[in-house]
DNA sequence: AAATATATTGCAAAAAACAGCAATATTTAA
DNA sequence: TTAAATATTGCTGTTTTTTGCAATATATTT
């Protein structure tokens, strides 16, 4: 029955694809920049369907957009031209600007001769970079790169925990870290995590790292965890603590933000 | 029917393979770097679990992303660039070609598994960057910028010395210092001097770093100095120590070298 | 040194890209 | 308008890329 599948796949294009018929090679192209730009990628075959084309004439038109620099064409697809990275001129930390922002809402805790503890990671980096230098600090750190940002702080007294150095995460790791940090009490500790979960609690990758942040929670009266919302609800193999032991957490996001739902019911302060 | 055949076709195919997960190169390397940039470290096992690929896949996404150093690949993960990448960018060393030339010659001293301790100051910094890679090496220190760059040494276990930072020689100073190193004794200590002089011998120009470097001399079975010809034959307010503690004494300069008559009937080793 | 984990290599299946060709559509010229 | 020229499109078979697997080699850990 030639007739009626004929004028059923009409049909059927009629109702998925309205104006199939009038499309044009430049439409086509038109369409498919939209839908580059709309979602980044796209693959081939499903312009090709959704397109009612074959994929041959997908595929010609991507080159043509990709001679045009207007996408960039990849294996199976194309992506807008923003997305792959090829330049070597990038921001050297991921996420800088949240974590500017965690760092700046952070440092309102800290107090005139507070004694605090500076973990490692690029978070708390920020905040070594973002204390407020009108306020004169005691600042424990085992991190390196922490310690160097501090050097630059004229009020701030900076005083290293000795120990083995982790070549990875550049703090100071062993026995002989926690035997320092076990004769320390400071006022706040502002601690990283690698991932974090409402249920699982802080974990890592690192255990070595983990038997360093249990020390310095237990050198800190309070301890507050810095942490963009990216790693919520993520974990790993080894557990530092449970969410309990954290006083405040710090997210980019505000307080009532839905995502931070899971730990709004834990008497954990949200900044 | 052929209509409810199509429908039904249609249906099938929306049940059966409901989005497929196909995942462009692009797009997969995108998720990995996302994953190193925001863990700052990441296994493969865990990549290839978690974008759904076996771990060849991975891996040769990683090498990829390695040659366009994007990242640096390690053994069985990846890390985040800012992990590896300490940049020096010394521009302003003074005598830059001098303190190399000393630096090399120093560390012909050093013997697998030795344990040594390195000073601060910018000849020792030299003598740390040039350290060679095929000796095993146990290596403490007080100095910040010293262990950035022991970091990046495969071979050498590095040990910070805690305590109090002092802010213009970034080096770890006061009494928390000088008590953990009470606790060592270290084959070799290579130091630097503000000062030296053949009847004065080393003299400083801060109280508390002079202090700090009796106390590394204590703890070496033999202490040698770092010192370009320059500072020869000048002194200051505080003593760190008479000539005679220093087994080795190296000078960009030739051992015979005229300059350095005032030493060689001292018992100490010209290099 | 043994045991485990990770890398490397070659290979094969699947997917995609490509090139050539024929059918159709569109434009141009008479 | 018609006919020729040109462009576009889909199809075929071939080549290339991608991916996973297995065997082997290397690295790391105990």
């Amino acid at each position: 029955m030639k007739v009626n599948g004929i004028i059923w796949n009409c049909f059927l294009l009629l109702i998925l694809n309205p104006n199939k018929n009038l499309m044009l090679k430049e439409e086509r192209q038109h369409a498919i920049l939209n839908e580059v730009e709309l979602h980044n990628r796209v693959l081939l075959t499903d312009l090709a369907e959704k397109l009612d084309v074959s994929i041959d004439t997908v595929r010609r038109d991507v080159k043509e957009l990709d001679a045009e620099n207007l996408l960039t064409k990849v294996h199976g697809g194309a992506v807008s031209l923003g997305f792959v990275n090829h330049s070597p001129a990038r921001s050297n930390v991921y996420a800088l600007d949240k974590k500017v922002g965690i760092a700046k809402k952070a440092s309102t805790l800290l107090r005139n001769n507070s004694v605090i503890l500076i973990d490692g990671g690029t978070t708390c980096l920020e905040l070594a970079r973002l204390l407020p230098t009108n306020i004169k600090l005691t600042c424990f750190t085992l991190s390196l790169p922490v310690a160097m940002e501090l050097l630059g702080k004229p009020n701030v007294e900076t005083i290293f925990i000795g120990g083995t150095l982790s070549r990875d995460s550049q703090i100071a790791v062993g026995a002989n870290t926690i035997n320092a940090l076990a004769q320390i009490k400071v006022d706040y500790s502002f601690i990283g995590t690698g991932y974090v979960d409402a249920e699982f609690g802080l974990t890592e990758f690192d255990w070595e790292v983990v038997q360093t942040k249990k020390a310095v929670i237990n050198a800190s009266k309070k301890t507050v965890l810095l942490c963009i919302s990216e790693k919520l609800n993520s974990q790993h193999r080894f557990k530092t603590c449970d969410l309990n032991v954290i006083s405040t957490m710090v997210t980019e996001l505000e307080p009532w933000d839905k995502k931070l739902d899971a730990f709004k019911n834990m008497n954990i302060q949200l900044l």
